[in-house]
DNA sequence: CCATAAGCGGACCGACGGTCGCATTAGCGT
DNA sequence: ACGCTAATGCGACCGTCGGTCCGCTTATGG
């Protein structure tokens, strides 16, 4: 009697074998989507409960939690796309952000780029934020890698995973919430600083 | 009918011309205190709710609010003595952490502490997590702007704040448990990939 | 049109941080 | 020694939250 697995990413796409999804489902999942992020807006991170979200979107909750399986399941899928194509961009586009250029570039472009996804979802960040770290990193775990390779690439003698770890954190939600919000600092003085950071790290 | 202010940092200074602290009030403010250590040491930050310090204490949850006014008042008082041993090191203690080093060689050792510090208060450190954004840093301003100083001194072409902010924000509590219990790194590896950062910082 | 399984909803649960008003008692002046 | 009073203690109570569960509804394929 287990629960069919929730969608979590990559939610869109029909798994092989497995029975096409009701269409009042659908319609469901895209009302929820939609009331999410509507409410994120509203009412913050913080006012993004559940039952918040399941009433603006006209469900129950418990359908909320059939689909998705748990709040940052949901906040999970709401990111997704964003990710998703931010991920695209540094593996397969153009330099600086995506390969061609030397690590230092890269990673000063990654951040950069990450920053921006960050700003332009801040909220959605932030919800997610509270159980970043329940599973690994969860859903980070491709931008760490990338960062690591990145720097293990650039300076060979440090510890590319503990420092890859060290510059992802420096750019927390939270972190960047505060800056923006309560500080009122620009979005380039927050990248210079961030710049400045990578390109002293030891070159090769 | 405002109630007596929650003891917070410094508390057990008496505050001149206020009433002298009862006897059963001191007795129970350290019973708690312990209680708390005692519960963060056994079921960790996620299993320090107030009702099991409460109960551990033998006191009522009350008794709690009462004295430190909500859930991360208590903890700021917890964490209280050994942020002002630090703060003395560094703000008075001799090189390099103290004053008289070059400021590049003050932060690396200033974040040295500051690990330290964290590594041996970790549950502590997460239990505050939580609510450290309320107010502007909770209890983090004097290390704020202690970083700030030397990044100026060390930097000027740097927004001093804003890379403050970003070093500070690399040492999170989260990360550090993560790297330290999850991923199982040395101590020494988290300071020395936090010193290339902070070496490579531009230099004046 | 029917059978069946997928989907839906919302009452319900336990845990949590925080409040409140009444009972208790320490400390002080006498 | 005694009583007065303000400080303190206490725990039942509250609203909110994430999450569960199960009976009802409905889409869909044959």
């Amino acid at each position: 009697m287990t629960p069919p697995p929730p969608d979590g990413a990559f939610g869109e796409l029909p798994v092989i074998g497995a029975p096409r999804e009701r269409a009042d489902a659908a319609a469901n999942r895209k009302r929820i989507l939609e009331a999410a992020l509507r409410v994120l807006a509203e009412h913050g991170a913080d006012g993004a409960s559940i039952d918040t979200i399941a009433q603006e979107a006209g469900v129950g909750k418990g359908t909320i939690f059939r689909r998705f399986g748990d709040r940052s399941g949901l906040f999970q899928a709401l990111i997704d796309e964003d990710l998703r194509r931010f991920q695209d961009e540094f593996m397969f586009g153009p330099p600086p952000l995506g390969p061609g250029a030397p690590p230092a570039d890269r990673l000063v472009a990654f951040f950069e780029g990450l920053i921006d996804v960050q700003e332009s979802r801040l909220e959605l960040m932030l919800a997610l934020e509270r159980d970043r770290w329940k599973s690994p990193m969860g859903g980070y775990v491709t931008l760490s890698l990338h960062v690591e390779r990145l720097v293990a690439e650039l300076s060979p003698a440090l510890d590319a995973p503990v420092t890859a770890q060290l510059l992802l954190n420096a750019v927390n939600p939270l972190l960047l919430r505060y800056l923006r919000r309560e500080v009122g600092v620009d979005l380039a003085t927050i990248k210079d600083s961030m710049r400045s950071l990578i390109v002293g790290l030891p070159a090769a």
